[in-house]
DNA sequence: CCTTGCGCTTTCATATTCGAAAACAAAAAG
DNA sequence: CTTTTTGTTTTCGAATATGAAAGCGCAAGG
């Protein structure tokens, strides 16, 4: 029997995900035909792959013992996508940049004088935490927290992105406590969901205070959201806090734990000119924007 | 963009056979269908994988780049099937065997004791002279007549197949040139076509014999046919001549050179029960036949 | 010059595959 | 116990992919 290849991608995210719907969410199809590709594989293979339970799919021994060639496959299909990237013509084409909320909101503020130096390429900027991966492909720049210690990627350290403590105007001038140390328990703090609590800035708050934050989010860019709605004070990049209008700066910039900045960028796209002129244009555009809101 | 991981196939075997036709001919779908896949990659790899000229497809220095990675992802889907096949249950589920003209004859022969041994085994004889790639999992278990010297193959030697040189009796009996050494020059022979003027039995004939076979032949069976026919002499295998009524032998059986017989088996099959039983049958079948027709 | 053969491409009717929504099942929350 | 949530499965109309056949272009052979 002649098995569709293509249903291997399928197969691996439903491995992944432990389901068809995240899985079809991934690959944008329907669940529905996750499932119908799962099932297809299975006659064409002869074999049960997965458990089915309620709240997913789990592999099956037999399952499991396919898994690693699927990645393999998924690997092979990366590499051929970043040739295609790097076999595409001068200064044309798409480069894809993953980065974090406040990144991203900041790469795409300063994206115009980027898109007039190339005016041929399309960006697209990946807004998501912790779930790109260069291996995969799931872009060709990623802009990390974290240094990481294996793959075949080249690494640029950026400087970390100093922090302070905002909070709207009126809501600093009504409650006094902003302005001292009594601020971390006498003030309403905006901070992240219980989920994030993972996050620098999420850890910088918790050892200082120990209730958690009023108000919860899951998006960082949420934050502002409630910084500008008078909800309380909240740890944000001064980046964004000093060009926001109406929000009071009630602390120093710091530089907080585990806010190191990565540039990564996979070694088969270095020499990508595209790529290597965006790298530098980020990094230049990066360094410019914390110079001059530092000052 | 998301293409399809399934277009690489054709992809490679039209990039390999140079053309569309024989790609899907060996794929199994139709030339339309195969043209079309190769234009959706076109499409969304932005990028031209293939020249047209009138007589087929030529990659591209772009598709060139790319082929690897093709051969890549094949390896990968092959190695798979060959997981499928070690995971099927004991004793069921499908094996391929490829050897050449006379083998397949011969198993196909004797292939219904096996099936008595192994009655929940579909067997699949492929009768391809030289086409057939265990690391491609065109088949499970190879008969060939050289040994590989790479690859990540098992070897299992087989004493060589007794040629000789036969005759339709009545042939012989009215041409007594056949019984001495003017045979070759005095009688008819049929032989093999031009393009296999490489195999072993063609160039043990072209080095006796001046002149080209007065009857020449693509495929071993049909020479057999030819012998039948009293159209001349021919060079067959003792195990196929000995039994086929009407024939009368006019040499001695010898060894030639080149005709010595290896069976093939991947690695990653050799411990599969169902392929190590298939291959213990055949080696048994076959070294029974030789001794009962060299008596 | 015309014919033939070969291979690609287009057309069109048919098959297959797909997504949206409904149905369904199980667990968690109220 | 009922409701809500989450996730799979089924249904059915729509979108997509496919094969057969006709069309086309080119080169080889008569």
């Amino acid at each position: 029997m002649n098995w569709n290849w293509d249903h291997l991608k399928t197969f691996e995210s439903v491995a992944d995900l432990g389901g068809l719907s995240g899985a079809a969410r991934k690959l944008g199809i329907s669940a529905a035909t996750a499932g119908r590709h799962i099932t297809t594989l299975e006659e064409q293979f002869g074999q049960v792959l997965f458990d089915r339970f309620p709240d997913g799919y789990a592999l099956t021994s037999v399952g499991l013992e396919f898994l690693p060639l699927a990645h393999d496959m998924s690997a092979t299909a990366a590499r051929l996508e970043r040739k295609k990237t790097a076999l595409q013509g001068a200064d044309q084409g798409v480069v894809r940049i993953a980065a974090g909320n406040w990144l991203s909101r900041i790469l795409l503020d300063q994206l115009e004088s980027l898109r007039e130096t190339l005016p041929q390429v399309e960006f697209e900027v990946i807004n998501a935490y912790g779930f790109t991966s260069l291996a995969r492909h799931d872009a060709d720049i990623a802009l990390r927290n974290q240094r990481p210690d294996r793959g075949r990627v080249v690494i640029r350290r950026l400087p970390s992105m100093p922090l302070a403590v905002y909070g709207r105007a009126d809501y600093v001038a009504s409650n006094p406590a902003a302005l001292n140390d009594c601020r971390f328990e006498d003030c309403a703090w905006v901070g992240y969901d219980e989920a994030l609590s993972a996050l620098p800035s999420a850890l910088w708050l918790s050892a200082r205070r120990k209730k958690a934050p009023e108000v919860r989010c899951v998006q960082a860019t949420n934050i502002l959201d409630g910084l500008r709605g008078g909800l309380g004070l909240a740890l944000i990049p001064c980046c964004i806090g000093e060009v926001e209008s109406g929000l009071k700066r009630v602390s120093e910039p710091m530089k907080i734990d585990g806010s190191d900045l990565w540039m990564l960028v996979h070694e088969d796209l270095r020499r990508v000119p595209v790529v290597r002129k965006t790298v530098d244009w980020i990094a230049a555009t990066y360094i410019r924007m914390m110079e001059r809101t530092v000052s």
